[in-house]
DNA sequence: CCGGTAAGATAGTAATTAATTACTATCTTT
DNA sequence: AAAGATAGTAATTAATTACTATCTTACCGG
């Protein structure tokens, strides 16, 4: 009854095919997997697939809504967590690593959904996500600057993108050394910089 | 007697083929160029490639070799030019945001050499690559760090990590605006985070 | 227990890929 | 100007891609 057996109802098929995504990208470069190689992994044929997924781009929809809401819904529960914000970035901050430490195949399937010419919906769908995470990241760099918690000449704009640029370099570290550990033993570190960067002189 | 005369000599033709690759990088994911793409570029055919590279890969190691050149090339340039390892550091950073301005699939290729499986020689020139521009970053930083420039406990490898990070996050930012000028735009403050967050607090 | 249906298997399709072939056009050298 | 070398063409290859049409099996409510 596992979810490798064989004749699952159409809902969990479509579940455990986001998940094998997800894992696939993990291993190899995402924009290479094939339907055929999800479908191996499932243990399926490759046109069963098709069966509940109308497109391969279908189901790269269903990962991005995978995605978006497991990405979110963490980061806004770590940002509740505390009450400074600057506590909240740095739970965010570590939020997002271990959700990437987890799933290290998901930055590198946003960036390389990013790179695809003209307007596909999934792409659409990661600008999206990283538009609502920049909202947040901004709202609580805002609120820091408000109290005096970060520094009162703070470039909201560029400390949102280096927030990302810092995770996005932790990720790459992680591609270029082949360990995906890495990402979370070099996070305190980083992040350590970035506070210094960003909080009052005081 | 342009480039697009026929009938280049051979190393003309490879020079050409390498330009035309990082050209058609900025306007796609790289992972997508095909043999026929970089041929129509050229105004060749498909099978003329293959007159003068043995193997696509053959054609991507001409392009890291082209870019491990002109970029360490570049970067060192800059570091000599002031003799400050901080003043180095950012004459450095805004070096790198000047190639990757002019050759915006630059970074996006390296990134997606990165995520091939297995060992492919392209692959390997990139972890070399990388391998050797952050030695040179963290030779800067440990000289900031002995002449009281930099954070005494400054963590170096985090600082290294951050600086290749604060370059991507902000060619990240620039595709899911679609616009490269933005890196350009933004990166200055970007580099005030980085500098704050690693200079002595004097 | 049985009949209908949802899920999967089988076996295709057309298009695209990197690479190879036999041949031709164009330079270069003597 | 002849002859050899170099560079490019056009067509074709086998393999792989996303996707589809048809047949078969397993499950579930009555």
């Amino acid at each position: 009854m596992n979810e490798y057996s064989k004749h699952l109802p159409a809902d969990e098929r479509r579940a455990v095919t986001v998940e094998v995504v997800v894992n696939l990208a993990a291993e190899q470069n995402p924009s290479d997997i094939t339907t055929s190689a999800i479908a191996k992994r499932m243990g399926v044929t490759q046109g069963a697939l098709f069966r509940h997924f109308p497109t391969k781009d279908a189901i790269l929809e269903a990962v991005m809504t995978w995605v978006a809401e497991r990405l979110l819904s963490r980061v806004d529960r770590a940002a509740q967590s505390v009450t400074s914000p600057l506590a909240a970035l740095e739970a965010v901050f570590m939020a997002h690593i271990d959700f990437v430490s987890e799933h290290p195949g998901v930055p590198r399937m946003l960036f390389g959904e990013l790179q695809r010419p003209g307007e596909t919906l999934p792409k659409r769908m990661v600008q999206t996500l990283i538009q609502r995470y920049g909202e947040r990241l901004r709202h609580l760099l805002e609120r820091g600057k408000a109290i005096g918690e970060l520094d009162a000449n703070l470039d909201i704009e560029a400390a949102s993108v280096s927030f990302i640029g810092s995770i996005q370099g932790l990720v790459m570290q992680s591609l270029i050394a082949g360990d995906a550990s890495r990402i979370r033993r070099d996070a305190s570190g980083v992040f350590a910089i970035y506070r210094r960067g960003i909080r009052s002189a005081s």
